[in-house]
DNA sequence: GTAAACCTTCCATCACAGTGGAAGGTCAAG
DNA sequence: CTTGACCTTCCACTGTGATGGAAGGTTTAC
């Protein structure tokens, strides 16, 4: 198949196929009399493969990177749960933050509730959002 | 205190100081007759904010809108407090998504250490990063 | 009185993951 | 035989979050 069907199958843009060549993530194709890059199910499959993989947070380079491991002749397996171990240690710590923020967004929003409307119209600055607490 | 100054007792550099000044996630601040920066303990707090934000996987651009709420401007309170409901109502959105994406995360781990290597060689890259269900 | 350490501005560059446009080649249908 | 869809390459640009260097002014320490 030609770059536009693969495109129309995998759902990526030709334009980032011919990107992901350049990065690595697929190999480069045959190419027909005419010059066209000519495709095949392996290539869909790899596209599908790379689209999981950013499902799962890994970059670019890491997905080239268990690509290149395969392509080596080494199973990547290892390697894989490596990375989505880290990652897995790494959303944990965002989401460790993002609970910290919320409480923190929480509690202006709390203030803005208690706070006495009226007082907002004296001057320009609005008192739900003075900084909490004197530290 | 100079640029240096917070910057030693922030632990971002000068230059990165200076950056989130033009990004408006630190006010202008007041200059020495020599022209340098001058800082006081508000903008160690704020960078300390923003590191924490940062942390969370906030974009500046969105911790930018947060401080700049939180220094009011001319919002009425009203107005602020909705921007706050939308803001919170965005970070638990992204909380919804990290612990959706843990658990996807977990899941592939968890196959990943009970999947038999052998099957990795096998033309799929590796069995542990395909589609989860049979969709 | 000079050298270092510190400050200023401006412009360039980096990685990431693409996107956009120009200029041109190929192919099937009308 | 031209129109339009599709393909090619190359270069440039986007936005995010910085980092690096040049060229120069200021302050402090010896």
């Amino acid at each position: 198949m030609r770059i536009g069907e693969l495109a129309a199958v995998s759902g990526h843009p030709t334009r980032t196929i011919r990107f992901y060549e350049t990065r690595g993530l697929l190999p480069e194709p045959t190419r027909s009399t005419n010059g066209y890059r000519v495709y095949t199910d392996t290539d869909a499959d790899r596209l599908e493969f790379i689209r999981n993989a950013q499902t799962a947070r890994l970059t670019l380079t890491e997905i080239a990177s268990i690509i290149q491991l395969r392509d080596g002749g080494t199973a990547p397996c290892g390697h894989v749960n490596e990375l989505l171990d880290a990652k897995l240690a790494d959303v944990q710590q965002r989401l460790d933050q993002l609970i910290e923020l919320r409480s923190e967004l929480q509690e202006l929003v709390r203030r803005g509730r208690t706070l006495d409307p009226q007082d907002c119209t004296t001057n320009d600055i609005c008192h739900i959002l003075r900084p909490p607490a004197p530290a």
